[in-house]
DNA sequence: TTGAAAGCGCTAACAA
DNA sequence: TTGTTAGCGCTTTCAA
């Protein structure tokens, strides 16, 4: 493996200066460049990143840490990856089964391994966290307020709000059900609690609830539940398109007529609220990881932060 | 930032019986041991992966390459961390937008960045790419025949046939359309023989052909030409159960009925074929990660490769 | 404009 | 069982 010592003999120069070519700092006289370059290329010669980052306690590269994967992590790695590419960064994925694992990605963190953080999940509380972000920046789509750990998330409250007036505007008096996130979750506690104020006037709004942290297969058990109800609500708001789908999908196998036989309202208009007619609302996720990373880069290339305001859209299609 | 060396001091120690303690090399007596761990914990020490990449020329990390994302990629993307998580790698996602970004990857390789590479998608020719096998393991769920890249590739050509024959034998000598990968993949090289193979006895079965080397909005534009079509045949197979949602979207937004009307058969099981009911073919693409993953893994730690044997099934639902 | 030298934090061959 | 030592390949003062 040819370094940059070999490079500085064949040139005739010290390696300070093959140096200075190669990472474009400092000074070196055209000549000198002109050998170096010439030498470099005889050689074969490319620079070894990993002494770089060594010696310079920096790997260009963001940590993605996610709980498990669902298409919407999907679509957060597709944005985060593009938005760190133009910036010449890299993305490092890590899915954690345990608090230990996420730890032991914090811990690399300390010791410069990761340059920045973009948590699309986390397992251990945001207290424990936060105290990692002396080491560099962390951020994040979950709704969180702190001052140390950025968070681009969009709330809930008045959009769950939105959604449960069309839903009364257009259908009156029905009886609605729910399919929610974690329950621990803010966005979560948001959607109760739009849920709640409007419960007191139409008590049937509240009529089934149902929660899941993870996405995978929820669809399907909702539906299954659903099912076995005896009183069935005639409207049910889903907490993603993707489980949304899943849910109809199900639901139409069994002959059940969606929307004639029930309506179902999703969100984050994904592809597969798309492909489906899924009335939905659209949060924006690409802004939403727009803002997240470009805190973290303009933290990390000490530039100024712009924040680009999200503005959630009510999608009215076929399903309700 | 503490170091080994603080440890050492701290334990009364050299250097050295710190490594061995941290990397689990070599022996330590247990009275060491216990004085290392015990001032190491006391200073909160962290080995650094970056000074133990730099001597050790591996970063246990696995390139994973791309063009563009699609729902395809994310499960690959899935599938391919958690295999590699559970070996104790761990994976850098790359999107390429030009050949040499792709080169600056293999440059990479070379100086030992990244362990392994596993290629989603190829910008330069494999070729080109097999040259820098001998820096290390490369592997592919692209189709290609080479001793340097490993291939988890399914044959498309018998999957056509079987294809061409369920739509023959179902709905008799009706007349079909294709929408299809990029030409010059070896995938619709294949496709396209089974299709001239059926093409003597049944000349309607190649009524309409349109080819998209990227996913990405695929569906709609064909479903726009293929409304614009004075002939339109009754049945269309496609590539990718995604491409093939977003045809059937646009389609029965513009009030054609599927089957009805006209019949889609999808491609590769994923959760948009589920969620809508197409009839499909499931190539097990966790199976083929599987394989190329081990393959890499195998090379790098020096074990025996198992190859799991994948038979692709074909899937009726409703869609055809 | 260039070079010498120190050092990022760790591992591994060798000697003790 | 442990310590000494020589790097891995690069960047960055400091001095010339």
């Amino acid at each position: 493996m040819t370094n940059i010592f070999d490079v500085a003999e064949a040139a005739g120069v010290s390696k300070s200066t093959v140096s200075r070519v190669f990472s474009g700092k400092g000074y070196v006289s055209d000549t000198s460049r002109q050998k170096i370059l010439q030498a470099a290329d005889d050689l074969g010669y490319v620079p070894s990143i990993l002494a770089r980052q060594l010696r310079q306690q920096s790997t260009k590269t963001i940590g993605f840490i996610a709980k498990t994967y669902y298409p919407a992590v999907g679509d957060l790695m597709n944005y985060v990856t593009h938005m760190l590419d133009k910036k010449g960064y890299k993305i490092n994925i890590y899915f954690t089964k345990t608090k230990e694992d996420e730890l032991e990605i914090l811990n690399a963190f300390k010791y410069h391994t990761l340059d920045g953080l973009f948590f699309a999940d986390n397992r251990n509380n945001w207290h424990t966290i936060k105290k990692f972000s002396e080491y560099g920046p962390i951020s994040t789509w979950r709704r969180i307020n702190s001052r140390y750990v950025y968070s681009s998330y969009v709330d809930h409250y008045p959009l769950y709000c939105k959604i449960l007036k069309y839903v009364t505007d257009t259908y009156g008096d029905v009886s609605v059900g729910h399919i929610l996130n974690d329950q621990l979750k803010n966005n979560t506690k948001a959607r109760l609690r739009a849920l709640n104020e409007f419960k007191a006037g139409w008590e049937k709004i509240d009529s089934w609830k149902v929660f899941y942290p993870e996405q995978t297969n929820a669809g399907r058990d909702a539906a299954q539940k659903y099912m076995k109800l005896s009183k069935k609500p005639q409207v049910i708001v889903v907490y993603s398109d993707y489980v949304a789908s899943e849910f109809i999908s199900y639901l139409r196998e069994n002959n059940y007529k969606v929307p004639e036989d029930i309506k179902v309202f999703g969100f984050d208009n994904s592809d597969f609220g798309r492909f489906n007619e899924l009335s939905t609302i659209d949060t924006f996720l690409s802004l939403q990881v727009r803002n997240s990373i470009n805190k973290i880069l303009s933290e990390l290339e000490q530039t100024e932060f712009h924040e680009y305001k999200i503005v959630p859209k009510i999608i009215i299609r076929n399903t309700c």
